[in-house]
RNA sequence: GGGGGUGUAGCUCAGUGGUAGAGCAUCUGCCUUUUAAGCAGGUUGUCGAUGGUUCGAUCCCAUCCACCCUCACCA
C-alpha cells in the first residue's frame, strides 16, 4: 500500500522495511513495559477495580474524609509524574477531577514501587490510601497500595500545552477529552441541558415518543434529504429531515401532548451553525396555538438556564443574554419595517422584488412574495436580534405546514425564536385543515418542479391523517445544538458534537494500527 | 462553490535555497513533601502529497489533500 522509494544513497540500508518514526519507538517502549509488567506477574489489562469515591467527591469533602481516617479507593489516569528518589508524586485524573497521589517506597514496598516507576503518563491505575495535605497545602492521597488497570501504549499530548490542533481534537476527541477539562465540561453541560428539558416536558405531561428515522418519504421541513435504498424492499428511503409529520399523526391518534428528542439529517452545507446530522426537540400540544407554545418555550428556557447556571443571564461572546421572560415579540414584517423603513405588508410579489432590490438584497431565485420577504428579513433583521426575540407571522409560501394567520391569510401563525442572531426554535399553530394542507403541498410540488430543492413532496398518508381530523395544535422545534452552544459559550456546532465528521486523514500519516501490527509481527517472530 | 489562512518530532511551536531546532514527552543516572519539580547526560524527523525550477528544495513555483476562518443556501 505505502510505497517507499529505495534510495541508493540512503545510509540506513537495513531500515527500509521498518517504520522509523519516533512515535513507533515510543509505542514500542510502552509495549516493552507491558511485557515487563507481565514478567512481574502484573496484569496490565485486568478486569475490574472496586472504588469508594470519585476524585471530585474527595475534593468536595476532603476535610471530613481526612479526619475520618478511612482509606479511599480511587481510579484514574496518570497525567503527571514526578520522581524524587524513593518517592513519587503523580496527578490522577478521573471522570470528575484531578488529584495528586503520593507513593512512597517504604509504604508500598520495593516491588510495587518499581512497578510505579515503569508506569507512563496516560496509564490508568487504581489506588488505595489515606488522605493528607502536603507542606505546600496540596490535598493528596497517600497511596498504601495500587493496581495497574490499563497500560497505555500511545503517548498523551503535551502535559502543559495539551492538544490545541483543531483537526486532531475533532479526529481524536478522546484525546481532547483527556487533556482538555473544559471540553469535558461542555459535554457534561450538554447532557444536563437535555436532561433538564426532558424532565421539564415530562413534568408538563408530554409523552416522549419515537418515530421513524428511516422514512419512505421525507417532510416536515424545508431541506434536501439524504437518500438511501432498502435492499429487500427495493424502495428508496430517506433519513428524516424533521419529525413533524409523524408526531402530528400521533396527535390525530389521540395523544394530546407528545415530544421527541431527535437526530435529523439535512444534506446541505456545513458551517459553524449547520451540520448534516443535528439534534432537535419537537413537541406537539393539542388545543394550543403558537402563543401558548411561546409561553411554554419561555418557561422551558428560563428553567433550563436557571438549572444550569443558577441565574437567568448567560454570557455569550461579548453579549449578556437575559433569559428572564417575557421575551420580546415582533412580527417579521414589523421588524423589517423597523430596520429598513419599508413596509412590505401590502406589496405584491413584483413590488416586493423592487423594494428588496433597492435595499440591496440579492433577489435572484426568489420565486414568490414570501421568499422575498424572508430574504429581506434575513439580510436586514436576523443578525440584530441578540436578546431572545420571537419573530412572528411568516409568509404563507415559506410555511407550508403552518396554519394561516387568523387576521391575514397571506401570513401564517408561526414564530421563530432568535438569540444572539441565531435561530434556536421554530413553532406554528399547526395547519389542520386537510384541504388547505393539500393545496400547500400542491404549491410545494410546483416549486419542486421549478427547481426549489427544498420544497416538500406531497405526503398522501399525512393528508389522510388530517382527513381523519387533527385537533387545533401548537407545535415546536428546538435546535438543541444551538441551545447548547448558547449555554456553553461555544461558537461552532462542532464544539458541542462529540465526533464531527471528518474526511480521510491527510496523506503521509502512518496509522497507529500499522505501528502496532509491526510490533505484533516482531513479537511473533521471537 | 468563492475568498483568506494553516500543515515542521508523540504534543506545543521556532527556522533556513546547502537534507532542521527549542520546550515538554521519551531513555540513562541522582534525589523520601514535589507542583509544568530539579540536576547531569542521551535518543528522536518521508519539514502534508506529487510534480516543476535549481548543481542542490522543507523553503521558490504549480497541482492535489486535510483542517480552520469567511461569504453564499439551509436549523
Amino acid at each position: 500500500m505505502r510505497e517507499r522509494k529505495q534510495n541508493e544513497k540512503d545510509n540506513k540500508p537495513e531500515a527500509s522495511e521498518q517504520i522509523q518514526i519516533p512515535l513507533a519507538q515510543l509505542i514500542k517502549t510502552r509495549r516493552e513495559k507491558v511485557r515487563e509488567l507481565r514478567g512481574r506477574q502484573v496484569n496490565p489489562y485486568p478486569y475490574r477495580f472496586e472504588l469508594t469515591h470519585h476524585l471530585g467527591e474527595i475534593l468536595a469533602d476532603f476535610d471530613q474524609l481526612e479526619k475520618g481516617d478511612e482509606p479511599v479507593r480511587v481510579a484514574g489516569r496518570i497525567m503527571l509524574k514526578r520522581k524524587m528518589g524513593k518517592v513519587f508524586f503523580a496527578d490522577l485524573l478521573d471522570a470528575t477531577e484531578r488529584i495528586q497521589v503520593y507513593v512512597r517506597k517504604d509504604e508500598v514496598g520495593p516491588g510495587l514501587f518499581d512497578v510505579f516507576d515503569i508506569l507512563d503518563l496516560g496509564d490508568i491505575i487504581g489506588c488505595e490510601g489515606k488522605l493528607m495535605v502536603t507542606k505546600t497545602g496540596e490535598r493528596t492521597i497517600r497511596v498504601s497500595s495500587f493496581e495497574v488497570l490499563t497500560k497505555s501504549l500511545h503517548p498523551l499530548p503535551d502535559k502543559h500545552s495539551g492538544l490545541t490542533d483543531k483537526e486532531m481534537r475533532y479526529r481524536r476527541r478522546y484525546a481532547d477529552l483527556i487533556v482538555n477539562p473544559e471540553v469535558r465540561e461542555t459535554f457534561v453541560k450538554r447532557a444536563r441541558i437535555i436532561q433538564t428539558i426532558r424532565d421539564f416536558l415530562n413534568e408538563k405531561g408530554f409523552l416522549e415518543v419515537e418515530t421513524p428515522i428511516l422514512q419512505p418519504l421525507y417532510g416536515g421541513g424545508m431541506a434536501q434529504p439524504f437518500k438511501t435504498h432498502h435492499e429487500k424492499l427495493d424502495i428508496p428511503m430517506y433519513l428524516r429531515i424533521a419529525d413533524e409529520l409523524y408526531l402530528k399523526r400521533l396527535i390525530v391518534g389521540g395523544y394530546d401532548k407528545v415530544w421527541e428528542f431527535c437526530k435529523d439529517f439535512r444534506n446541505e452545507g456545513l458551517d459553524r451553525l449547520h451540520y448534516p446530522e443535528f439534534s432537535m426537540i419537537e413537541l406537539y400540544w393539542a388545543f394550543a396555538d403558537y402563543r401558548d407554545i411561546a409561553r411554554l418555550l419561555e418557561e422551558l428556557l428560563r428553567h433550563t438556564v436557571f438549572t444550569l447556571h443558577e441565574r437567568y443571564k448567560v454570557t455569550y461572546d461579548e453579549h449578556e443574554i437575559d433569559f428572564e421572560p417575557p421575551f420580546k415579540w415582533v412580527t417579521m414584517l414589523g421588524s423589517i419595517k423597523e430596520q429598513t423603513g419599508v413596509d412590505f405588508t401590502e406589496l405584491d410579489y413584483r413590488q416586493a422584488m423592487v423594494q428588496a432590490d433597492k435595499l440591496g438584497v440579492e433577489t435572484e431565485d426568489l420565486l414568490n412574495r414570501g421568499k422575498v420577504i424572508e430574504a429581506v428579513w434575513e439580510a436586514k433583521v436576523e443578525a440584530t436580534l441578540i436578546q431572545p426575540t420571537f419573530v412572528a407571522d411568516f409568509p404563507v409560501e415559506i410555511s407550508p405546514l403552518a396554519k394561516k394567520h387568523r387576521e391575514d391569510d397571506r401570513l401564517t401563525e408561526r414564530f421563530e425564536l432568535f438569540i444572539a442572531g441565531q435561530e434556536v426554535a421554530n413553532a406554528f399553530s399547526e395547519l389542520n385543515d386537510p384541504m388547505d394542507q393539500l393545496e400547500r403541498f400542491l404549491q410545494q410540488g410546483k416549486a419542486l418542479q421549478a427547481g426549489d430543492k427544498e420544497a416538500q413532496p406531497l405526503d398522501d398518508d399525512f393528508i389522510t391523517a388530517l382527513a381523519y381530523g387533527m385537533p387545533p395544535t401548537g407545535g415546536l422545534g428546538i435546535g438543541v445544538d444551538r441551545v447548547v452552544m448558547l449555554l456553553t459559550n461555544q461558537h461552532s456546532i462542532r464544539d458541542v458534537i462529540f465526533f464531527p465528521q471528518m474526511k480521510e486523514m491527510k496523506e503521509g500519516t502512518i496509522p497507529v494500527s500499522q505501528i502496532l501490527n509491526q510490533i505484533l509481527e516482531e513479537e511473533k517472530g521471537e
